[in-house]
DNA sequence: TAACTACTTTATAATGATTCTAAAAAAGTG
DNA sequence: CACTTTTTTAGAATCATTATAAAGTAGTTA
């Protein structure tokens, strides 16, 4: 298993739960996003055995810390995760309510050009709202 | 009261509550941003009656529509609201969990390249993540 | 002013995402 | 194996937000 050092290596354990929830995220042909609620769904009909709601909500939250996933910062009721963590925009349909992927290189560069004292920019992120 | 005709020409009756809630997020001298729960301990303490909890809620959401209010994208368990609602940004502090304006003339233009179809852009809005 | 309609407020209940709890299970270690 | 630490789990608790439905208020027309 290809995971099994991955976790490792991040002090976490490789248990069975966390190894089937990588395989959920991690071998997807694309990237994509996705709600806890979205993903435990995903989780039951393509893995064949069902994952605690509150460990799946431990693993996400773990993943997250560890950088393996983002956190898309969006108003919505439910949080929405991406398996995609390289550093990238987000359109929102909001009509359909969906995310889309703008890679950096469909936004021009980025210049911040205010300054907070004693505080570094960890990142920076665009949310490009749509509709018809 | 200048809040009268405001609400009278976007279609809300001018109430005792929703003149009140105008005073408290609009006589301010400076913008600010809020959760519902900042706002109702903000209203109780400069206005001297309750104002029902749903009240709050609905007059909020009411004023957001008509374009009084935006929401901040980002991920809280709180829904935070600006009344500053001009074309701006903000900075997010992830230590002091804070919100910080951040005007439009302080990040260079954005240009956003990729198109989507039938699709036009509402709003184009930058969040910046701080730490220590 | 009265009568009428439509909208608003209110307290409270309901909802629903997320977190907490504490006991059982599994992983790591010697 | 014996032992410690971490993880999983079901279910309960929390907490922001929304729904409900009855009472109140605003606007309108006569």
């Amino acid at each position: 298993m290809k995971y099994i050092e991955k976790l490792r290596n991040s002090g976490l354990r490789p248990t069975k739960q966390r190894l089937q929830i990588c395989e959920v995220l991690f071998d997807a042909d694309k990237t994509f996003h996705f709600t806890i609620n979205e993903l435990e769904k995903k989780i039951k009909k393509q893995i064949n055995s069902k994952i605690s709601l509150a460990t799946v909500y431990n693993t996400i939250h773990a993943f997250e810390k560890k950088g393996y996933l983002k956190q898309i910062p969006i108003n919505s009721n439910q949080t929405y995760f991406d398996t995609n963590v390289s550093d990238h925009h987000h359109f929102y349909d909001l009509n359909d309510e969906k995310l889309i992927d703008l890679e950096n290189c469909d936004v021009g560069p980025i210049n911040i050009l205010k300054k907070i004292n004693g505080k570094k920019i960890k990142s920076v992120e665009v949310l490009v709202k749509l509709e018809d």
